[in-house]
RNA sequence: GCCCGGGUGGCGGAACUGGUAUACGCGCAACACUUAAAAUGUUGUCUUGGAAACGAGAUGUGGGUUCGAUUCCCACCCCGGGCACCA
């Protein structure tokens, strides 16, 4: 068969591979790998050409870490409840259940034509009762530690939705999934206490071989902020209040305090004073503005004086107590001491002729006098300060520690630590997800739901579409609400909230380690042995949102002792999106699609696995370009060709490249290591490129020893595993190539062959020779300076310096 | 505004710790094979001067360091991403 029929080969062995149960996760004592996928949501649309890029690499890689040794663990499952999965499931008036599967099927068919080595046998779906038993389990443990709790502050709602929306599902106020304007709404939600998490978060970035722009995401994402909380009376009241202040140098330049309107205190603080009438209504007015979309409160910063005074010792004076739309009340304290280098601040005061005091001050005279007239808000880490006396003269940045001591022995402030990241609001009012394992009674409250009640199953209903009335539709149930409560039997009523998309990502890579345990948790054995992911593969989009929430669940779990490790994954790679071939994200919406499948028929699922990796580096944006294609599609055709060229041991007693073959022998072992590293560090496109120059000097060599040909097609194996079969298999090898060991490389050889001197005049090339690796100083500068071409250019000039760098160039330096 | 990345041929992109810029692939052109086309193969392909030999200039812009800079430093422009009322 000299015709490399693509559809023949690629079925052909996709079978033997399937019933040989070659990719069946060995579970050994040796050493072991953990490449995972970020499980995808199976939509209705099916896959296009940009799902499977990340899972090639992960094939691509673990197949080499297979072929190194390693037991590998590459498993693919389903992330298949929330939203995206409800709402297709109401357009298309099909039940999320049925859709789900029917998407899943059809998933499941595409990847399985790209011959994915997968261990389907350890497949996972969020939806699976068997599976969410133990998200849910998860969740009651957090609720016995305390972690999981009722809130009645107001949260985000998307009236589109009609939800309730954490956070991180928010861009730019508007919710993530349909772009509606998110209004504030208090509804009881149930939150979990990632705050609690924050610092190790934080600190446990610090361990992770992960790209440094996701961990810069995640740590503004949390946003630690050290500071001081000034603590100071209210002039005439029995009241303190304590303001956060993360730049407390300015202390002393402190001149008016702002509250936010939602602040509980405003009340306590206007309440009988001439301005009581006044100042609500304004905090009524600026409520009103903030549910409306797109009010800016700092370029509408808007604000009321509340009649009141803070005593301020710290600089002898009173400080006016103003409500302001710019405080936030979630942040801090709610309550803020304000100064002239603050912008927002001394906007504020400029709008309100409120007295500023500025105490920082540039060196330029110039510039230092418009701060004092207050022309400009001055604020820069080299400026100098006046005040206070024991810090008169001091730079602003190396003053901070001093004067944060200097505030709380005078008992002024204490040490405090703000996080922008905010607790976790878990509860959504819709259908399609985990119900939440809890029970009200109203003799004994919330109760859990035990364990051996578990799992809390979704009740199979014909309509599912959300309420609208800020409860989930699973409160129009009565045979699921009506229970009995565990603790005391007497009637009692289910939470009817659901958890949000993001519950069943946050643990699902622990799953795979133990797919099939319907008694724990996980084995710990399985758990101990895999743990944690070596590398982990998906898209940017998900920084701050699933691989935090995934990192918080984890962490809790090692708490409880429930995982061994403190971070679930250890290595993370992104994956750059392919964009259609006209530069816009591939969608439906556009018509711009191309559907993996087609390109396999055409030409082959090798050539698809081979462009994908070849586009360019893996983890940026690229469009898809089907003329490109064919050049990886003719690569794997001149591997298949080759194969006429393969000299076998009865016609030349070598089969291995020969010393007249130092150049081409050297150039295989280069290629042997280069394509090994590059695998290891996710330079997919230069490894190819690699194999393609050692496939061109192989096609101008005379003949192919067998030996070199079999190492050429294990080196394409992980990226072409169909074609690297067959060709194993024409060669009479019965077991399967891909386990097969990782050709071994000699240094020595790799680096055996003659090198190529510049020499340059000046620094620019006038001549090149050829010598062995490794000649001597003296020697490259003799020959360099004997070349006719080289000669001509030293004539009349004297040369004052030789630079010789061994192995590379020869540089004369002339005056 | 702050914090990360990144700007290299017609296109996707290579270039180790400062040492031959444009590897590899696509496209294009010519040639070979063919009755012809496709496929395949060979050669060429940054710009510019030159018949050629051989020069000159090019890695967003402008400076600097260096024998030598895509790589290091300074300033600026542009693109992508994260955060942005977080005091």
């Amino acid at each position: 068969m000299n015709h490399y029929d693509h559809n023949k080969i690629e079925k052909k062995w996709q079978k033997v591979w399937e019933s040989t149960d070659l990719y069946k996760t060995k579970q050994g004592n040796g050493k072991k790998s953990y490449v995972l996928d970020m499980f995808p949501y199976p939509s209705g649309d099916g896959l296009h050409v940009g799902h499977p890029k990340g899972y090639i690499a992960t094939d691509v890689y673990s197949r080499l870490k297979k072929m190194q040794g390693y037991n590998i663990l590459h498993p693919m499952g389903w992330d298949a409840f929330g939203l995206p999965a409800e709402n297709y499931a109401i357009k298309n008036k099909i039940h999320p259940a049925v859709a789900v599967k029917k998407n899943i099927k059809r998933f499941k068919s595409q990847l399985q034509k790209i011959g994915f080595n997968y261990d389907w046998s350890r497949e996972v779906n969020t939806t699976d009762p068997g599976y969410y038993k133990w998200t849910q389990w998860i969740f009651l443990q957090m609720y016995k530690a305390g972690l999981a709790f009722q809130s009645h502050e107001p949260i985000n709602w998307c009236p589109s939705c009609q939800t309730g929306l954490a956070n991180e599902d928010l861009e730019d106020g508007k919710c993530e999934r349909c772009g509606s304007v998110v209004e504030k709404r208090p509804i009881p939600q149930w939150v979990l206490r990632i705050t609690k998490y924050a610092d190790r978060l934080l600190s446990g970035l610090d361990t992770l071989n992960w790209p440094e722009y996701i961990k810069e995401s995640q740590r503004n994402w949390i946003g630690r902020s050290e500071g001081v909380n000034l603590k100071f009376r209210v002039k005439g009241m029995d009241l303190s209040l304590a303001m956060y202040n993360s730049v407390p140098q300015t202390y002393t330049a402190q001149t008016f305090i702002i509250i936010a309107p939602e602040h509980p205190l405003v009340k306590e603080l206007v309440r009988g004073t001439p301005n009581e009438k006044e100042v609500l209504e304004f905090v009524e007015h600026i409520k009103r503005k903030k549910a409306k979309e797109g009010f800016n409160h700092v370029n509408e910063m808007e604000g009321i004086f509340t009649g009141r005074y803070l005593e301020y010792p710290a600089a002898n004076r009173e400080l006016p107590i103003w409500v302001a739309s710019y405080a936030l009340v979630d942040y801090g304290t709610g309550i803020v001491s304000c100064s002239a280098h603050d912008d927002r601040d001394f906007a504020f005061a400029k709008k309100y002729g409120i007295p500023l005091h500025p105490v920082l001050f540039p060196a330029d005279p110039a510039r230092a006098e418009k701060v004092r007239n207050l022309d400009v808000c001055y604020r820069e880490p080299n400026g100098v300060l006046t005040e206070p006396a024991e810090f008169k003269g001091r730079r602003w940045d190396e003053v901070r520690e001093d004067i944060i001591e200097h505030l709380v022995s005078k008992g002024w402030g204490e040490r405090v630590v703000n996080y922008r990241l905010r607790d976790w609001v878990f509860s959504r009012q819709r259908y399609w997800g985990e119900p939440i394992p809890l029970i009200h009674c109203p003799k004994c409250g919330v109760v859990p739901v035990p364990e051996k009640d578990l799992p809390v199953k979704l009740p199979n209903v014909k309509s599912y579409a959300p309420a609208g009335t800020g409860e989930s539709p699973l409160a129009s149930i009565p045979s699921f609400v009506n229970t009995k409560c565990p603790k005391c039997k007497g009637p009692a009523k289910r939470e009817t909230n659901t958890m949000p998309q993001w519950a069943g990502s946050c643990w699902y890579y622990l799953r795979y380690t133990d797919p099939k345990n319907r008694k724990r948790f996980t084995s710990q054995r399985a758990e101990k042995y895999w743990q944690p992911v070596d590398m982990y593969v998906g898209g940017a989009e998900h920084a701050t949102r699933h691989l935090i929430y995934a990192r918080f669940w984890h962490k809790f779990l090692f708490d409880i002792g429930a995982v061994s490790t403190e971070e679930p994954f250890q290595r993370l790679q992104n994956v750059g999106l392919i964009l259609a071939s006209d530069g816009r994200k591939m969608s439906k919406r556009f018509g711009n699609v191309v559907n993996p499948d087609d390109i396999v028929k055409q030409f082959g699922a090798d050539s698809l696995r081979v462009y994908e990796m070849f586009m360019g580096p893996f983890n940026q944006a690229i469009a898809w370009n089907s003329d490109s294609l064919v050049g990886s599609r003719r690569f794997l055709e001149r591997v298949f060709r080759l194969k006429l060229k393969v000299e076998s041991k009865t016609k030349n007693s070598g089969a291995e490249l020969t010393s007249d073959n130092l150049q081409l022998k050297s150039l295989l072992h280069q290629t042997i290591k280069k394509v090994g590293t590059d695998i290891d560090e996710f330079r997919f496109n230069t490894a190819i490129s690699a194999l393609m120059i050692l496939l061109n000097a192989l096609e101008k060599n005379e003949g192919v020893p067998l030996e070199t040909f079999k190492i050429l097609i294990k080196l394409v194996s992980p990226f072409a595993p169909h074609l690297s079969e067959e060709l194993w298999n024409h060669l009479g090898y019965k077991k399967s190539i891909h386990l097969e060991l990782w050709p071994a490389y000699d240094e020595k050889i790799a680096v055996s062959a003659p090198v190529t001197i510049v020499v340059q005049v000046n620094g620019k090339i006038r001549g090149s020779f050829t010598t062995e690796r490794g000649g001597l100083q003296e020697e490259l500068q003799k020959r360099a300076l004997s070349l006719p071409e080289v000669k001509k250019w030293l004539e009349g000039v004297s040369v004052s310096k030789v630079i010789v760098v061994p192995d590379r160039l020869v540089n004369i330096v002339v005056l």
